[in-house]
DNA sequence: TTGACATGCAACCAAATGGTTGCATATAAG
DNA sequence: CTTATATGCAACCATTTGGTTGCATGTCAA
C-alpha cells in the first residue's frame, strides 16, 4: 500500500465527503455522488480517480454505470500503524479491551 | 480541532518524516531537525509551522532555541473517529483484545 | 435507428503548495 | 564589543492541485 497516496487522498475535504457518502450508502454511481454537490461531474470524477488510486474506493461496472464501493482497509492500516507509533498503545488497548469485553460477554455477572 | 489542518499537515511526506524524527527524539530544535535533510532550513521551518498550526507539534522557547515537541492527540482523535466510522469495530476490538490479553497475562497457560 | 443518459478524455486556468534566496533580529560565546 | 549561532520574515519561482469547459464514446430505451 502506498501511504503517500492515501494521505494525499484524505487531505482534501471534498474527497473525505465522498467517502462519507459512500459510507452512508455504498455502491453509488458517479451521477449519484454528484447530487447536491457544488462541483461539476468532472471534478467529482477526478476526486474519485484519486480515491481509486489510493485504493480507498473500488469500482465495478454495471452496464453504463460505474458503481463505487468504499474500501476501509488502507485507512485502517494507516490508523493502526500511526496509533501504535504515536500514541500510548497501552491506553488504547485497554480501552478497546473494555469495550470488547462489554460486547463479548453482555450481562454475565 | 481542525480536521482539515491535520489531514493537510499529514499529507506531505517531509512533514511525516519530521514527526517521525520527533517521535524518535522529542524536543529537538529547528537546527537539529534540519540535519541530514536535503532541504533548506527555511523549508523545514515552514513545514514545522504547518505542523504547529495543525497542533501536531508544540513549541517551547529556550533562549535562542526553539524546541519542538510532538503532540499525538490530533492524530489519535482522527484515528479514533475514522476507525469507528469506516472500520468493522468488532474486528478491531477483538484484535486489540487479543493483543491486550497477551500482554496482560503473559505465559499463563 | 435514434435519442437520452453515464462516463471518459483533454485542454485550459487560477490558486495553493513546496521550495529557494536574501536579509533582519535576537541570543550566546569569546 | 564583536562574532557566531538560531531563528524569523518576505519576495520570488516552478509545480501541483482543484476546478472548469468542450467534445467523444459507450449503453440503454423507445
Amino acid at each position: 500500500m502506498d501511504d503517500d497516496l492515501v494521505f494525499k487522498a484524505l487531505a482534501d475535504g471534498s474527497r473525505r465527503l465522498l467517502l462519507d457518502r459512500l459510507h452512508r450508502k455504498n455502491g453509488q454511481t458517479l451521477s449519484d455522488l454528484c447530487q447536491g454537490l457544488e462541483m461539476s461531474r468532472q471534478a467529482v470524477a477526478k476526486h474519485l480517480v484519486l480515491l481509486e488510486e489510493a485504493n480507498l474506493v473500488a469500482v465495478q461496472w454495471s452496464g453504463r454505470e460505474k458503481l463505487h464501493f468504499i474500501n476501509p482497509v488502507p485507512i485502517n492500516e494507516i490508523a493502526e500503524r500511526w496509533i501504535v507509533k504515536f500514541e500510548q498503545p497501552r491506553l488504547r488497548a485497554l480501552s478497546a479491551l473494555k469495550g470488547a469485553l462489554e460486547k463479548a460477554k453482555p450481562p454475565k455477572n
